[in-house]
DNA sequence: CTGTTAGCGCATTCAG
DNA sequence: CTGAATGCGCTAACAG
């Protein structure tokens, strides 16, 4: 590879003046510059970007660590800070922590060493990993959940309320027996959903059965296990909340397994966009989240997160928007849609 | 951040023995060594990568670029990738071209520039891109398809038997008018499953009928407008064969929508896993393959080539699987698999 | 406006 | 076995 003292014995000219044309500084002499970029294009020179960012101390890499790459809500999300940070320069790479405290940790301390510019992350929250970001002034966002004991800006849903309104559906079209399909309790997002399911229960005078409520991890098959305990459990549930899409998708699974029928059944009420959802017989009730947007806004949170690391930490939460339809229906109504 | 000064002088020893120890190089006398260690704990001491990188002008990161991260059977890949991976002490970072040359050029010049110790990609070949990283030195394993006008390490499977044993399959139902929905003309992938799809007609000693195929790029929308053009057509085909899970289901969605009745009115077969698939009815029948073996295998072959640049260049062709559900069936007799 | 000098943090010669 | 010196490739001061 050609280094920039190549390029300025080409050009006849210091490795500063090549440094100053090839970033655009200061104002160079127009023949000078010519000869410069005519001697980088003929040598195919590329910047080290090591050694630059080694100098400036700091890099044009972002790095987006979700907890689950599998997960098809987190990778929507990866559209939405692509297309800021490609605006302004930063190249994103995506790590995978799989829920897995250890990868996060190995990720973080690679995020750290490599001086990566900024981090999105749907912290596991299981340690005290996001302080070594924070401690080392490295920009951060939080997505998806509320990172524990760290201020960070952050960008969420209003879960609770959501989770509430599709309890609310349920009671409203006579389901009794609702059962709460949820995630990690060190999870925000699962805490938060299963509230607003109490909330709405609460609420409608519904005593809370904690036997109808099942911490599963935010897998496929922890939906399927669940599903199958809430199903061997008597009484039964007649409706089933489920607080994200691969819960959803495994509690599914589990019901077509064992011939139960949606909602005749058991009513359905989903989080999140689930895959090929359109396929699905009968079309899925769900809470579905601005995907896009969730990325698009953290990534601009970070961009000014970067410009002023002394500002105070913003939590940007973002609207959701239930879609009801047949899978929650007492009795099929055709499809109707609210926010 | 501390340096390795820092360590040094606390230790009271000189640079040199502290990344003797923290590397395990040589030999050094173990009080000091202790002396190091305990000095870079207190420090809480992380080498910077940038200096080291530049150093030693090798990182220890690889680069996983996907030409969709919404499909998960790139996803799918990256663990098999990250366990080879981490056994060897590299990190894996995911990026996406989207299919995209342009992306696909801006992250091939982050590749170079950040000196990523090796890449696994699913090249969109529209151009020379791939030479760019052969020129520079930087391992490459291809994946899913191959390399256009590049020898390198590939991992595929024999896409043109997969292909051919699937329209057999239709074709012994009985069906006439198989249509195919294929991806892009320059996409190695989307021209043998096309291919095996000619071979089979041709063997069966049916016309090749144009009309009946169509190039949609591998999306959902590619698929469900493809279909769309298919159901048009007069005389409609009576089954289709689409050469991946987006095409597959961006065709039952069409179906779904205009009421065409699977496999009563049009019989399906599909290539890869669909999300969801279980839930989806009838039960499709696909070939899928090896993701993860896909991902594990490629990096292997990225660790092969980095010990040795000089070894001539591998196609590893990993096995697909046949299944045949009720989608391809002319009338229902429950749900068979073969290889 | 341009070139010289220095140093980012580290690993690796080379002496001792 | 250990330390001093050097340079990876680049940019930012500093002179000129």
């Amino acid at each position: 590879m050609a280094t920039i003292y190549d390029v300025a014995r080409r050009a006849k000219v210091s490795a500063s003046t090549v440094s100053r044309v090839l970033n655009g500084k200061q104002s160079v002499d127009a023949t000078l510059a010519e000869r410069v970029r005519e001697a980088a294009r003929d040598l195919d020179y590329r910047p080290n970007a090591l050694a630059r960012s080694l100098r400036r101390s700091q890099t044009h890499l972002w790095a987006v660590l979700v907890s689950d790459i599998n997960n098809p809500f987190f990778t929507a999300l990866v559209r939405g800070v692509e297309d800021v940070a490609q605006r302004s320069r930063y190249s994103v790479v995506l790590c995978n922590s799989d829920e897995n405290p250890d990868k996060e940790a190995s990720y973080i301390a690679a995020i750290l060493a490599e001086q990566i510019a900024g981090v999105i992350i749907s912290p596991t929250n299981r340690s005290g990993h996001l302080r070594q970001l924070l401690d080392a002034d490295v920009p951060i966002v939080a997505i998806d959940r509320k990172a524990r004991g760290a201020r960070v800006d952050t960008v969420t849903v209003d879960n609770t309320e959501a989770a509430e309104l599709a309890t609310n559906h349920l009671l409203s079209e006579g389901f009794i027996r609702i059962a709460c399909i949820t995630g990690p309790r060190d999870i925000s997002t699962a805490e938060e959903r299963l509230e607003g399911y109490r909330q709405a229960l609460r609420a409608a005078g519904r005593e809370y059965d904690p036997r109808l409520v099942r911490y599963a991890d935010f897998r496929e098959q922890g939906g399927y296990t669940a599903m199958a305990e809430l199903l061997d459990h008597t009484p039964r549930p007649d409706a089933v909340f489920a607080t994200n899409n691969l819960l959803t998708v495994g509690a599914l699974e589990c019901m077509v397994d064992r011939g139960v029928r949606v909602p005749d059944d058991v009513g359905v009420f989903g989080f999140d966009d689930v895959p090929s959802a359109t396929l699905i017989r009968p079309p899925l009730s769900t809470i579905t989240q601005p995907t896009y947007d969730i990325g698009r806004t953290a990534a601009e949170l970070l961009l000014r997160r970067i410009a002023d690391p002394s500002r105070p930490p913003t939590l940007s939460v973002l609207p959701t928007h239930l879609h009801v339809r047949a899978s929650s229906l007492k009795r099929p109504r055709g499809t109707e849609s609210q926010r």
